[in-house]
DNA sequence: GTCTATACAAGGATAGAC
DNA sequence: GTCTATCCTTGTATAGAC
């Protein structure tokens, strides 16, 4: 593959993926990215510090994936590409679960990680960004303000749902199908709004 | 107080809050409840016994307050028993944010320890069901399925919330106010459906 | 940059007395 | 039921050679 770093990064993703933040154990990270666990301390200097990184990682590798899937689809319309952003997650591909099963584990642990918390809340901003502008495309007649507190509901829906898939208990078609509901609503009440 | 044993869950639901699923450590909790480890171990048997029971007390806990407030505020009518009952994990008193901390971290642990899962499954199919009722009886026109639809959307958004704000990166007040939206809205819905 | 070997601390768990 | 004392596994981190 690439450098050893980068193959750290994707082994400690890997690893949070199947075990856990609290699961994850520096030799057996090492063992998983086939190297030592003193070459894991040389690239990144204690345990906390690939957390860290490993967050960062995972944040830009979703961000690709979903810019990916944008342009393979080709241009459609507003509509169409928030559904496929906000259901993009939910999708039963390894990588896709990997990186969200991730995700979850290290926004839920970085309550009690002050460290990974600046990371965190500026991906979640960005998500609510994105989700604002295509809803606005989507529905130009809507104030700003409502716009913004769609995204808002729609995002953390999208991360309740998934938690709730995680944590198996909620199949993947019905959280897809739950949320697409659910952008409707939001655009059928921005739609109605005066 | 009460006898040791409650001591020891009610320890663990406040060390919990405090430092996380991760951060237990059982030195920690036996101090916290003014005991022993030994006697933790005789009553739990082990850690994964007493995250069991914590999951448990924490559930019966939440009910039971839940439904102290419904008594307290009177008989109202079901649209205003609904806001109650999901505003009420994001008022800040102390005791409900300690409360939803550790509820928020035992379901994010029960990924990936499945003795957990049945426990929490029950838990959140309580919720579902308990929405569901409120909804039909504020919106007796709309369909079971759709009713259903909303209630699990309602409950998943309350969750997605409320990670975000133990995260630290939305205000309760706000959460408060997109959930207070987010119920409006669903009903709306349910109400123009043919 | 990368490895082998190892020091060292922390934390889960139990034995045995009262 | 409850405590004191302690064992011993597990896991983080570093020293030092290549």
């Amino acid at each position: 593959m690439t450098d050893r770093r980068t193959a750290i990064l994707e082994a400690s993703a890997r690893t949070i993926a199947r075990r856990g933040v609290r699961g994850l154990r520096m030799d057996e990270l090492a063992a998983e990215a086939g190297v030592s666990t003193a070459l894991v301390y040389y690239h990144f200097k204690d345990r906390a510090g690939i957390l860290r990184r490993t967050l960062e990682f995972i944040t830009d590798r979703a961000g690709r994936y979903a810019r990916g899937q944008h342009d393979t689809e080709g241009p459609t319309n507003p509509r169409e590409l928030l559904e496929l952003s906000l259901l993009l997650e939910f999708q039963d591909l390894p990588e896709v679960r990997e990186n969200s099963t991730a995700w979850g584990e290290l926004r839920a642990s970085a309550i009690f990680e002050p460290e990974l918390r600046e990371e965190l809340a500026e991906a979640g901003a960005a998500w609510i960004r994105q989700t604002t502008e295509l809803l606005a495309l989507a529905q130009p007649a809507a104030t700003t303000a409502e716009v913004i507190s769609s995204a808002e509901r729609l995002t953390a829906l999208r991360e309740g749902l998934n938690a709730r898939r995680l944590g198996g208990i909620l199949r993947p078609e019905h959280a897809r199908e739950l949320m697409r509901e659910a952008i409707e609503v939001e655009i059928a009440h921005l739609t109605t709004r005066r």
